[in-house]
DNA sequence: CCAAACAATATGATTTTTCATATAGTTTCA
DNA sequence: TGAAACTATATGAAAAATCATATTGTTTGG
């Protein structure tokens, strides 16, 4: 999606100030999310990709021959949706296939030539625009963003329990 | 999505620590946002909404009679989807739709008894939820998480530029 | 060694979501 | 006033995502 103004804005426009939603923990995580992302995610389909295949150019650009599953958790997308997305970029030349030998039920995936060199340029471009909010951030509470993320993820993980 | 484990912890199974994503503010806010959101999103579901009509009801429960683009923008939705969802919804009987008198292009929507019922039970589930997680965080660094995202939306809201 | 239990990936059917655009109502201003 | 520009919502067609389950390969215990 390409949202344009968060709550904090629509409030004025809205005079709702207060109420649950603007306050509450997983509206804003996935406001933030959203808002944050819109910008990059414009760069991405304009260099020919979607979301989710660009998460995972970015996943195998870190872990080269993952499996399946691991880019499904690590891309954030389910498998069988993982599946396909594989199989469409294998189809574009962006990576290929291959069953892991120590274990057929495994396939690892592997980035090509095009793949890594899509890859080399998307990653900076991530990492532009990442620190064009980052230094949005500087000076304010925000500054402190990526430590509390980071502290919620820990937190989560090791709690099995808490989760669905 | 249900995901099940971060990054965080996928490293620790892939020996792959470092690399770029598991490091970068938009991977962090998605990941964090899904799984921060799943348990509550399986008690949404239990009680019979999807996520997005979960989301309208909660914004309608702060503002009655909000008008269908406002609601998309509050529920992180799109205004098709919204549209399709509200008309979903009154079909079940959580709320209905009325022209505005003042200007007749917009659509009102306001809690059916029904909906205001159901409201009632999620809202202070959500709360709680939200107050277990605020309880994991306190003492870490997790505890400038809510700050930290107002800080960022804020600032995206009010710089017009930098947006998709 | 074999059957049962398990694990990883794939696939069909369905549902959700998006995209483009149509429709309807309103404002502006010449 | 009335045509052009604009705003809000709706809708058809297409693409994306999900769910349940099938398929294939591996491990384990008897």
């Amino acid at each position: 999606m390409t949202q344009q103004k968060t709550d904090a804005t629509a409030q004025k426009e809205t005079g709702q100030e207060g109420g649950f939603v603007s306050d509450y923990l997983l509206y804003l995580l996935a406001a933030a999310s959203d808002v944050a992302s819109a910008q990059f995610h414009a760069q991405v389909r304009k260099a020919g990709l979607r979301v989710p295949e660009w998460r995972v150019l970015a996943c195998l650009s870190d872990t080269d021959g993952a499996m399946i599953t691991q880019l499904a958790r690590r891309a954030l997308a389910e498998q069988s949706r993982l599946t396909r997305i594989i199989a469409q970029m294998e189809e574009r030349g962006l990576l290929l296939r291959r069953s892991d030998p120590a274990d057929g039920r495994r396939v690892r995936v592997y980035l090509t030539d095009a793949g890594r060199a899509l890859a080399a340029k998307l990653v900076p471009q991530a990492r532009r625009h990442e620190a064009a909010l980052m230094e949005m951030l500087k000076g304010n509470e925000g500054a402190q963003l990526k430590p509390a993320l980071k502290s919620l993820l820990a937190a989560l993980d090791d709690t099995g329990d808490l989760r669905g």
